[in-house]
DNA sequence: TCAGATAAGTCAACATGGCTGACATAACCG
DNA sequence: CGGTTATGTCAGCCATGTTGACTTATCTGA
């Protein structure tokens, strides 16, 4: 395909040496390829191990890490709808019906008609619901509150800036007014968990 | 379960209200549950967007995240065996196995047995699967530039300082020893891509 | 007031990528 | 030679994503 066919035995950066830029404009780089990978790499490694605490806790409730993300969703920002979880989740609304449905028909969480559009479903964690968002978000809340301690000081802001940053643009209005919605919407009428 | 029947109409921080914990200590945390509750959520967004371009450009090949991951880790430390990949993946042998057949039958991935130990399949991209690694981290690298530069100088060392502490310590030296492993290990004897 | 848009729910079928369990082969090591 | 290790494989199951088609209830604007 491209002009390369010396032996595999290459110097470092073996991968860079079959893109067809200069070296000259590579040295010039802020940041070189390989740093950058690494910082892939540490990606998932931190993600990796980031869902693995509530991954297995999850398991004896019989829920999945699907289950984790909706719960997680409605218990910090209750009260919001249908079509917001599928923004946020990015998946089809088939797929989170099947998830919602478990988490609602085993009282997790709780359903209301919207007050000025009725067609809404606003979406309320119950005191169960609470209960085990709660115990799935701890160790994850251990986890990163350590990461950003052993980050050193200031490492909040630049950590917090560096996240926002590597989420869509076009995405980041909504997700900065989803979290803005603090965990203190109104609940659905005190009736919970009584179906 | 808890004595907590008031209305759902509660003041900030709901959640915390279902805790045993007393306000007094509460306060002295350093940072507040909240706070790092946003993070979590940060760090979802940031990998649900992270995964989203290449995600897309492997539909047009047939593959899968999957297919990435390991194609990504083969690439940039070519040579490692199928149980480091099972290491790194966290997943079981038969679920590798799928992926890590479809790449070597396609041609993206070639194996050699170990020289030292042959029961070993030291595993090494081919000129195509260097090809397609390169095209799928592409657009990853430069969200990551980019969300480098957005969060300032000094951002570097405190993300890399962050994400290392997001992985089991008992995890940490073997991810550093495979980020060690530069992507310049010899190659399968310069037959690669013939079978 | 009615037509179209919107929010939500549902059914069916399928793909991907995890999992367990059982077993086979080859090679290493003491 | 016997036990362990590295790898591969078959078979089946489960979780969670997908598309496509369709229904119901409700809102909104001409």
């Amino acid at each position: 395909m491209t002009d390369l066919n010396e032996p595999l035995t290459q110097g470092p950066k073996a991968a860079e040496s079959t893109r067809r830029v200069d070296d000259g404009a590579r040295r010039k780089e802020a940041l070189p390829e390989a740093k950058l990978l690494e910082f892939a790499e540490l990606l998932f490694f931190a993600y990796r191990d980031f869902t693995r605490d509530p991954d297995a806790i999850l398991k004896d409730f019989g829920f999945g890490r699907a289950h984790h993300r909706v719960l997680h969703f409605v218990n910090c920002h209750s009260g919001l709808r249908v079509v917001d979880l599928l923004d946020i989740l990015t998946i089809t609304k088939q797929s989170l019906s099947r998830v919602l449905k478990q988490l609602i028909d085993k009282g997790y969480i709780v359903q209301q008609a919207g007050s000025s559009d009725r067609r809404e479903r606003l979406l309320f964690p119950t005191e169960r619901g609470r209960m085990l968002a709660e115990r799935l978000a701890a160790p994850q809340l251990v986890r990163l509150a350590g990461a950003l301690k052993a980050a050193g000081p200031g490492a909040e802001t630049a950590v917090r800036h560096f996240l926002e940053a590597m989420i869509n643009a076009e995405d980041r209005p909504q997700v900065s007014s989803i979290m803005a919605s603090s965990p203190r919407a109104p609940g659905p009428g005190g009736k919970e968990g009584e179906g």
